[in-house]
DNA sequence: GTTCCTGCAAAAGCTTTGCAGAAGA
DNA sequence: TCTTCTGCAAAGCTTTTGCAGGAAC
């Protein structure tokens, strides 16, 4: 499945699978909910009290390098993380600050403006209520 | 034009027209670059020696809660500011960092799972290489 | 007089950097 | 041995907060 695939992937591309890595790289397999750094690192600390938030920094800039994982920007106060890197929408709820995904078919989007451009990533989000909330 | 509208959408809201916010949007009507905070702050302290960070921080603040100004968060170590607040998209290229627009059709995307979601903002950002740096 | 606005200084929060020791190939 | 990885401490940045003085009505 996906945490496998992963590993996988990592190996093909040379970078060492250390434990602390293959906890983070489960973690986001298992906690698909857009989690933060400190999410990331407050939760793994749990099995691996030694674990340093430089790590879970290092260890993220080297999956989203490596395109394994997006980094989500929805506020400039948090990065989140996102091992779906599928094409999908993020939904922020402004009250509970929780995100959903949501499906979008890309190729629909008319937009013009961008001859000659190369399009590496693609991001769409949206802000408002979700229904718990409303 | 757009400068005036928007004095007349702040009277209307009573918001004080003081100097300061009048340069801002003023600025932010000028430059429609998607500056940063300290972009806006460096440039208007030629003209206004005292101004302070914390101004611009207070201004761009309410503009945002009147829904007048935007916020474009792509880098999580910037936020960008944006007066036009039509539905547009924004593209970042990774090599200059320089910030293009693009228009879109919104209601040409087609998303499901966000039934009962109230939604007041939507946006669309995309990364890549731009023309000139290709 | 009351409210709102400005600006300084300090604090807060997230992320990066430098470095030494450990682990892996 | 050489490279990579970890984790601590410190530094760097952006943004927020507290507060006092000033301006506006």
């Amino acid at each position: 499945m996906m945490f496998e695939s992963l590993k996988k992937e990592l190996k093909k591309r040379n970078i060492n699978l250390s434990y602390q890595r293959l906890k983070i790289l489960e973690y986001l397999a298992q906690n698909q909910c857009h989690p933060t750094v400190d999410q990331i690192y407050t939760d793994i600390q749990k099995s691996i009290p030694t674990l340093s938030k430089t790590t879970v920094y290092n260890t993220l800039k080297k999956l989203v390098e490596e395109g394994l994982v997006r980094v989500i920007n929805i506020e400039d106060t948090e990065s989140r993380y996102d091992i779906n890197i599928e094409d999908h929408g993020h939904f922020k709820c402004e009250n509970c600050g929780n995100i959903f995904d949501f499906s979008i078919n890309m190729d629909s989007l008319v937009c013009n403006g961008l001859d000659n451009f190369r399009i590496f990533d693609r991001h769409v989000y949206f802000k408002g209520i979700c229904p718990q909330c409303s």
